[in-house]
DNA sequence: GATACAAGATAGTGATCAGTCGCTATCTAA
DNA sequence: TTAGATAGCGACTGATCACTATCTTGTATC
């Protein structure tokens, strides 16, 4: 039995933030819907009830686990912006690292297309609604001041290709989902990241060559 | 009360088909995991009991569904491409008939997301895995025929292109399903659709300005 | 070491669900 | 007309769920 034995008694804080690291643990084995408040007062050593005594609902629940993600992504993206040496190259950065978070949480995939999420208006669904819109804006962002530095096409529909961008994450992530036997998610990204690339990057003018 | 009285005794087959039906319009509205056989039973003017007279257990009948919905994608698919008069208009075609079957068909980015696709290894999520490489080979194969023309570019990855082709679709879905009240499939499909060929399409060369 | 409060235990409640089963009503074919 | 086949009824089972009310115990503070 590999039931954590967890010296019980934790302050308030450290119990929420228990609540929420087992949870997204737990979701990513089993998906969010089939993670019971009894699953994971098991996996934290302690009774059902106790769970109810940091929460008032589940709901609640999902949405501090929402929250706890969206700090972490974002700090995760700011940091691979900031090293990138041009607005092309932040952009492949964020990417790759939005990928790598993905594949190091692998909850987000189940939560990202829980019921919750896309059921009756939640609040989840409000705070969900607003993380895309934030990140689709700072991608649009880039894409127009590649276009300003002659990196990216002067036509560019950029909040059309930012759009495309974000729907190549969750679609690749939708994918692997299912395809998971055959594909990884690492792997498609690093396939299809360069075709998206070729959509943006200008291309280069003849005279380049010798 | 909108139940239909629904005079009862159908036969087996058409009864079959008339659960494959509710079931999708209850997902459309419920989702997936929340179509319960009571439901069902309620929409058709039958008791519960009788749903299980036509399906040994509730996953035969989602298996059902998704073997509908398949029959149904290929055959729409399947007259788009025919009406293409190359393969870059042929896949134009298949993308917007795809976009417009799955907006006439509210229940399957429900489908599409449900726990039982995504959760261990079902009957279900076989079958979905099938249709997905199927149809990616089918895209793999038009951008070859394309670039035999001379239609799209000669150093295009086209396995990768039609990952990133399939993926596009599933992240609008995934995306529009999340932000309903401020997009539409069909609108960001418009939008997008044309960035994605920019990577594909062979760009003209310069001669032909004057 | 007494006290007070917070964290957890214990034991519920009421609702919902998939699936079962014996019976009845209806249809069909001889 | 009748007999077999079968669609549907209705009541039931056992399990699971989120959430709650009340009691107990650990711990920090004085």
């Amino acid at each position: 039995m590999s039931e954590k034995p967890a010296r019980k008694r934790l302050g308030a804080d450290e119990r929420r933030e228990e609540i929420i690291r087992v949870t997204l643990e737990l979701a990513a084995r089993q998906g969010v819907d089939d993670v019971t408040a009894q699953d994971m007062a098991q996996a934290m050593g302690v009774t059902q009830g106790a769970v109810f005594r940091h929460f008032p609902s589940k709901d609640a629940i999902w949405l501090a686990v929402m929250q706890w993600v969206r700090e972490r992504l974002m700090s995760v993206l700011g940091r691979a912006a900031a090293e990138g040496r041009d607005p092309l190259d932040a952009l492949q950065r964020m990417f790759f690292a939005h990928i790598d978070f993905i594949a190091g949480h692998p909850a987000i995939p189940r939560v990202l297309m829980s019921e919750h999420l896309h059921g009756r208006s939640t609040a989840l669904r409000k705070l969900a609604t607003e993380i895309m819109l934030a990140y689709e804006e700072r991608i649009a962002g880039l894409l127009q001041a590649a276009q300003a530095q002659g990196l990216a096409r002067a036509d560019l529909d950029t909040p059309a290709a930012a759009t495309l961008y974000i729907g190549m994450i969750q679609g690749l992530v939708l994918q692997t989902s299912i395809l998971r036997d055959q594909r990884t998610l690492a792997e498609q990204a690093a396939r299809t990241f360069p075709v998206f690339l070729q959509a943006i990057r200008q291309p280069p003018s003849r005279e380049t060559t010798p």
